[in-house]
DNA sequence: CCCGATTCGATTTTT
DNA sequence: TCGAATCGGG
């Protein structure tokens, strides 16, 4: 087995470890994600396990994907070095990694609902994904219909809603009795309307098992082996259900399963930074108390960052107490040191990026790979045209009709470093400042996050007449699409529709009415013969969709062609049989992350913090980093948790192969006026010698 | 019921 | 500062 010379010994302990629960609890860079891919590789290929019969949580889309890429090319590897019983290539013995069960929790319960979710009526496996929109307008739904003692803001209400299920909350113990009554009929809601929001995806999940033992029997045998990435971001509904699926019952023997649980979970609780939504770093602390028979693995050798940076870093943790104390170390002795500029605003903030990009950028020595002349039509080919149409207009960027052209440069910009460098932030709203200087300098770049695609409305119209074939019970969906284009249908003409009642409707509603629930239907009948793309077709022809967006405006063109841009996306699912190519299309609608994009594109990346997680630069920019901001104020209020903010900052700094730069501004604009801001903790607690000044 | 004008309130992080 | 929510005239 070849490929396991790329590990070292604790990694290789942690590869090759017995069967049984395995922990692998180490710091940043340390190739934790490495030992898990090498894991699966191992199983296989030893035999073990077939590919089929393993689960593989990550934290992204995006992480699942190249973990498939990785595992398939060491298993091809391996076949080829031992082509002399090849008879029993991967064919016989699964495909390989294609066949792994590989995502987030949210995708794996997804597929898991569609299958079972009848036997938790009354869902059907029609059901629709709600994402946080579709919940807003729910919750906004609910309250209309409630007493109003006193002013709820809808998205108060949805954040408790969520904190509710994501806490795992009994509702006898929420002292509020508005709040038990607004989350009984928001689920009740939900209920009737045959859809799950993102907690729900989850949490269904886990009832499904525990009020039904035989199918969860079927899933651990199904998948005999778990392993699970950033185990310290895993929620407590998260957790049970990894519990409930390794967990090993009396009969497991019988089944041909261990008798112990087999689980291999890899993180560190330094980098614990989804607190906010439920996430509880305690369960990988807790693991060896959870599994008292685990083999624990730590790794000490950092292979990222140079010498400076892990110091720095480890500075910065220690100012959460919570953390485990590790022993990081690296080869990379010495390297640059840390750069820090003070600036005064957040324009003079992204100024001093700009410019430190452009020297980064023009240095080609040491490389053969060719520049390009910049020009405003620079940007390279995209692989997802869609998404990046929708960057604009975007809820933080810059709206189209404010961005300025690109200043042509004259110097040369080399792409491939452009491409190795990251500017990271606490929050979406700092992207703004930063773009703007970009633009003007003409630097390329590309942000992630602050938009869904889907947050369109000319895309979120067509989708809720897509929802609406599938599901007829979406009346959420309904009640967007039925005044698509106006129809004279309003809110209590809608209300008599929801309740049943459209006999009370006046003559002019109810020909509305009947007139698109007519057509409704006939694309219903015929949806099944049809691929999502002539379905979609078919919408926009019966609807004419095509006039109402196309009124002879620029921003008509714009909303037409994000329309154009949802036939290309349609087309990867137009050879699905009906109905999983719609289903499929929903799916990966709802569930697409910004992050999942990370890398598809040219140009120097903006991102959060938190989309950081798990990536790796050569050059780092972190900004703004000033108190209230990182650590922000929010979490500087009684009762809150400043020690994720730390974990925060420590995430981002471990980001860094070699360079990293921290900046902080003298004041900020918020709201319009200006605040001065004092330097970050987080700056204070690196020692001076790892920094350098710059101005 | 529709649409324009004015007021209001939001920024922490995300599947 | 800017987009969403609300209000009132058509
Ligand atoms: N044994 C090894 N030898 C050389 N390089 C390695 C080894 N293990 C991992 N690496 C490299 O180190 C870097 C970090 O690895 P990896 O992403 O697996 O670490 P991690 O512990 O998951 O990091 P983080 O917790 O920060 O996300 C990667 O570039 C990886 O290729």
């Amino acid at each position: 087995m070849d490929f396991l010379k790329d590990l070292n010994e604790q990694q290789l302990k942690a590869v090759t470890a017995p069967l049984g629960p395995v922990l692998v609890l180490a710091g940043a860079g340390s190739g934790k994600t490495r030992a898990l891919t090498y894991r699966i590789a191992y199983l296989i290929s030893t035999k073990t396990y077939k590919a089929n019969e393993i689960l593989a949580v990550t934290f992204t889309n995006k992480a699942a994907t190249e973990m498939k890429d990785r595992v398939e090319n060491l298993l091809r590897k391996f076949n080829n070095d031992n082509d002399d019983n090849s008879n029993h290539s991967y064919n016989n013995f699964g495909r390989p990694s294609t066949s792994v069960m590989m995502g987030t929790f949210h995708s794996v319960c997804v597929r898991i609902l569609r299958r079972e979710i009848n036997k938790i009526p009354p869902y059907n496996s029609n059901f629709t994904i709600f994402d946080s929109d579709d919940s807003l307008r729910a919750v906004k739904q609910i309250l209309e219909n409630f007493d109003i003692e006193r002013e709820i803001s809808p998205n108060y209400a949805r954040s408790i809603i969520s904190s509710i299920k994501n806490h795992q909350v009994a509702l006898e113990a929420v002292e509020d009795q508005t709040f038990v009554e607004i989350y009984q009929s928001y689920q009740k809601l939900l209920e009737e309307v045959n859809a799950l929001d993102f907690d729900d995806l989850l949490l269904q999940t886990v009832r499904l098992f525990q009020e039904h033992p035989r199918i969860l029997s079927k899933y651990r045998t199904t998948w005999p082996y778990v392993l699970v990435d950033e185990y310290q971001d895993t929620n407590n509904i998260q957790y049970k259900l990894i519990k409930l699926l390794v967990t090993r019952g009396q009969t497991s023997a019988e089944r041909g399963l261990t008798s112990i649980s087999n689980i291999f979970a890899v993180g560190d609780d330094a980098q614990s930074i989804y607190g906010f939504r439920g996430a509880n770093y305690k369960n990988i602390l807790d693991f060896e108390k959870d599994f008292p028979e685990a083999t624990v693995v730590t790794l000490d050798e950092n292979y990222r960052s140079t010498q400076n940076i892990l110091n720095a870093a480890n500075e910065v943790i220690k100012l959460s107490r919570e953390q485990k104390e590790k022993n990081l170390w690296t080869k990379n002795t010495g390297g640059a040191k840390i750069i820090h500029h003070t600036a005064v605003d957040e324009t003079a903030e992204g100024m001093f990026v700009a410019m430190e990009i452009l020297k980064i950028a023009s240095e080609k020595a040491n490389s053969d790979e060719p520049t390009y002349e910049l020009e405003p039509d620079f940007f390279e080919e995209s692989e997802t045209p869609f998404f990046d149409n929708l960057i604009r207009n975007t809820k933080y960027g810059i709206p189209n009709d404010k961005r300025i052209k690109t200043a042509p440069l004259s110097h040369e910009l080399d792409l491939s470093n452009l491409k190795k460098i990251v500017v990271l932030y606490r929050t979406n709203a700092q992207s703004r400042a930063l773009e703007e200087v970009f633009l003007q300098f003409g630097i390329p770049y590309h942000l992630v996050g602050a938009v869904r695609f889907y947050e369109r409305k000319e895309i979120k119209d067509i989708l809720s007449f897509l929802r609406l074939i599938l599901n007829e019970k979406d009346t959420l969906s309904l009640s967007r699409a039925i005044n698509i284009p106006p129809r004279g249908i309003g809110d209590k003409s809608f209300e008599l529709i929801r309740m049943n009642d459209a006999g009370k409707l006046s003559t002019r509603a109810r020909n509305s009415w009947e007139n698109f629930s007519n057509k409704l239907a006939s694309i219903r009948k015929t949806a099944a013969d049809l691929s999502i793309i002539d379905i979609i077709n078919l919408i926009v022809k019966k609807f004419d969709l095509e006039d109402y967006y196309r009124d002879g405006t620029s921003e008509g063109e714009d909303r037409w062609s994000n329309v154009r841009e949802l036939f290309t996306v349609a087309g990867r699912f137009a050879n699905n049989p009906w109905p999983e190519g719609l289903t499929a299309l929903l799916e990966e609608i709802a569930l697409y992350s910004e992050a999942d994009e990370v890398g598809n594109k040219s140009g120097a990346t903006l991102m959060t913090l938190h989309q950081a997680k798990g990536l790796e630069y050569e050059t780092v920019f972190m900004v703004g980093l000033e108190e209230g901001l990182l650590p922000h104020m929010k979490s500087l209020e009684p009762g809150a948790d400043i020690n994720e903010e730390i974990r925060l900052a420590y995430v981002g700094m471990t980001r860094a192969r070699k360079n990293l730069y921290l900046i902080n501004a003298y004041g900020r604009r918020i709201f319009g006026s200006s605040y001065s801001l004092k330097p970050s903790r987080i700056l204070r607690a690196i020692p001076e010698e790892l920094l350098e000044r710059r101005n």
